[in-house]
DNA sequence: AGAACGACA
């Protein structure tokens, strides 16, 4: 791999005097950045290579600043744009907005982003960031991804499950628009046919599509120029898997992070932790600390245990502060690792891996690594996904101790001796292979992927994990036999982004009258925890929960919750300002133990989703008081998921025939109802199912024939 | 009698 350009310095008087306006500054700080020297190298290279692999560390600002050369050299000519994705949202954004900013206009006008329910792109737009979910559902209406001359995948090493998707996706773009685009139309146009037959009439866009293309008859689509960026040291996966991509190395600017082991083997990683907390306090110079632990209960544990540590130290010494910080967490108690503390106070950051790459916390010195990680893995033949605590890649160490280094020299101690590094595993299991791919082969599928073993993967996910999504996708009735999308049912549920068992809710619902409570019922499954419960007021949540609390499950409950928080805020709309019905709903959130950034994020879905149902013409009807109604119709959409209560009160999954048990979460906990439907099932300290309705097991053989008539 | 790594559409 060929390396470009030095190790720009950092210019002392950045940022020093006041009189420099804000345009020279960041036309300053453009220009120190390490990718700045290399831009007409770069700019050859990808008129030479029609795909790049560029590898840069963090700080060579090639998120923010290849965009801009490429437009400068005039990549977006005759209206085409750039195209830049990133695994996650906040990075959309907050790159589009600096380098707006960096470019002198309002974001939204040439410099733009879009992502779910936020899209600040116009007409003029030609530099577009953008989550990579977001283009993937892009090119459902736009196979040849047609408006594009440049695609650049950022974050590319960390291999989310979009990503992957996406690589392979824009591989075979890439193939057909160097081909005649002639054969590529009429593909298109028999697609556009065969829409027009079944239900799946939207409005106009697959015209639209057709019809944009149409101007390309005869000719050829500009190539698809793709540059693969990552972080990672080793290019050569992906320069491999582009058959043999140029890859190009530009220098990072990351301070040095010096790295201690422990001497011997660690029997408890949560006790080291917390002795080398006050260690690096008593010992080390002033700077703040970050410790990775695996979940919310060991955070928990050690901030307790810090605290108390704290209170029995010389008063001179307890100027600590222990901040906690997870994905569950309510936003505002989040934000606290962002607050300064007084002077002299050093803060302790007890963080799950949201702090690896999601959170970046500024004033970090002082990493703890115990080099252990909670993650997600998925056993396809008992379709049952688990959270297990694994020892983390050398990748995923390197990436814990590069957040000492981000604003001077760090250091970083992990817990383990230096020989258990090198016996680690290089990187991260790509969560392609740890995952259920229903969504993933729905997908593809609507994008023209018939035969998904066929399909040119980075890397392949296991084989008896495809056919176990494919099973569940044919039992759906989303895909037929012959291995197509169904007509009109596959289609549609490709078209609903959500789980595709969810979609498929939605379908049936609207044959059973009660679309309306469905719609509020997976837009609340598809969020994180509608519920908090904090620790030190775990009987007053309890207590609230059950004023929204059904005796059929967890399903109505969460009815009762989404419709209770509207018709809180339409009494509020009434009497309150727009920004004052917000405020107040929040602090309605918080008094019911209801994390308001999971409801928020529920409400987007469901107006999201309601779009879609109403496009399709699916009937908006409630069932009213019927309940039965409704839990029969969670049980004729759920039927893959039901598990009987057995004579010793366990329950057993019918479709696995694992030993389970109700969640102490549910509602249904402490019921024991003889047959349930769930919608999770997840090995943590035992097996659980989660989000539980009871139904009448007899209802099976009538609303699930297909499935349970055997069994009469 | 007892509990949830992180992200995305």
């Amino acid at each position: 791999m060929e390396t470009l350009g030095v190790n720009a310095k950092v210019s002392a008087n950045d940022c020093k005097s006041e009189n420099i306006s804000r345009k020279r500054k960041i036309a300053e700080h453009r220009k120190s950045l390490p990718v700045a020297s290399v831009e007409h190298l770069l700019i050859q290279e990808v008129h030479r290579n029609d795909t790049l692999v560029i590898v840069g560390e963090t700080g060579s600002g090639k998120t923010t600043q290849i965009p801009q050369f490429l437009f400068n050299a005039g990549f977006c000519r005759d209206g085409k744009a750039i195209g830049v994705t990133q695994p996650r949202r906040v990075a959309a954004v907050t790159v589009a907005k600096r380098v707006s900013e960096e470019c002198g206009v309002e974001v939204g006008q040439k410099v733009g982003y879009s992502i779910r329910f936020e899209d600040v792109t116009s007409s003029s737009t030609r530099i577009k960031y953008m989550t990579d979910g977001l283009l993937l559902r892009e090119a459902l209406l736009d196979p040849f991804l047609s408006r594009y001359s440049v695609i650049i995948v950022d974050e590319a090493h960390e291999r989310t499950v979009n990503t992957d998707v996406l690589l392979g996706f824009l591989k075979k773009v890439q193939k057909t628009r160097s081909r005649s685009l002639n054969d590529s139309l009429n593909d298109s146009l028999n697609a556009e046919n065969m829409h027009a037959n079944g239900l799946v009439v939207e409005n106009g866009n697959n015209g639209k599509y057709a019809s944009s293309l149409r101007q390309y008859r005869g000719r050829k689509l500009p190539p698809l120029k793709l540059i693969i960026m990552s972080a990672s040291l080793d290019a050569r996966l992906f320069s491999e898997y582009f058959g043999g991509a140029r890859a190009l190395r530009v220098q990072g600017r990351q301070h040095p992070v010096a790295i201690f082991y422990t001497r011997k083997h660690v029997s408890d990683y949560l006790e080291a932790t917390l002795i080398t907390i006050f260690q690096i306090h008593l010992e080390e110079s002033p700077g703040d600390i970050l410790a990775f632990l695996t979940g919310q209960e060991e955070i928990e544990s050690i901030e307790n245990l810090a605290k108390d540590k704290i209170q029995k130290l010389p008063e001179s010494k307890q100027n600590i502060v222990v901040i906690p910080i997870y994905s569950a967490l309510p936003s505002e108690q989040q934000l606290r690792v962002f607050a300064p503390t007084p002077p002299g106070v050093r803060k302790v950051i007890l963080a799950t891996n949201i702090a690896e790459t999601s959170v970046t916390i500024p004033g970090i010195k002082y990493v703890i690594d115990p080099g252990f990680v909670k993650a997600r893995t998925y056993d396809p033949n008992k379709g049952m996904e688990s959270l297990i605590v694994f020892p983390t890649s050398k990748a995923q160490a390197l990436q814990r101790s590069g957040r000492a280094g981000r604003e001077g020299p760090g250091k970083c101690f992990r817990q383990y001796p230096e020989d258990m590094f090198y016996k680690l595993e290089d990187s991260t299991k790509p969560e392609i292979k740890r995952c259920n791919l229903s969504n993933v082969i729905l997908q593809l599928k609507a994008l023209g992927v018939d035969n998904i073993m066929e399909f040119d993967f980075l890397e392949e996910p296991p084989r008896q994990a495809i056919f176990k999504s494919l099973e569940q996708l044919i039992l759906l009735g989303a895909v037929a036999h012959d291995g197509k999308l169904s007509n009109p049912v596959g289609h549609l549920m490709a078209r609903i982004p959500l789980d595709p068992i969810y979609s498929k809710a939605l379908i049936v619902a609207g044959q059973f009258n009660c679309l309306e409570e469905m719609l509020i019922t997976v837009s609340m499954l598809s969020v994180e925890s509608i519920f908090y419960h904090p620790r030190e007021k775990l009987e007053e949540a309890r207590a609230k929960m059950k004023c929204f609390s059904s005796l059929e499950g967890d399903h109505l409950t969460l009815i009762n919750v989404y419709r209770s928080a509207e018709e809180f805020l339409n009494k509020k709309k009434l009497e309150l300002s727009k920004e004052k019905v917000e405020k107040s709903l929040k602090k309605w959130c918080k008094e019911n133990f209801i994390n308001s950034r999971s409801l928020r994020h529920a409400r987007d879905v469901h107006s999201q989703i309601r779009e879609h149902v109403e496009q399709m013409n699916l009937p908006l009807h409630s069932c009213g008081d019927d309940t039965i109604q409704f839990c029969r119709c969670l049980a004729a959409s759920f039927f893959l998921n039901v598990a009987t209560k057995q004579p010793d009160g366990t329950y057993r999954d019918c479709a696995s025939g694992e030993v389970v048990q109700i969640h102490p979460s549910s509602v249904l906990f402490r019921k024991k109802p003889d047959c349930v439907i769930f919608n999770e099932f997840v090995q943590t300290n035992h097996k659980y199912i989660r989000n539980i309705t009871r139904i009448d097991r007899l209802w099976l053989s009538e609303l699930a024939p297909h499935y349970y008539a055997l069994q009469n």
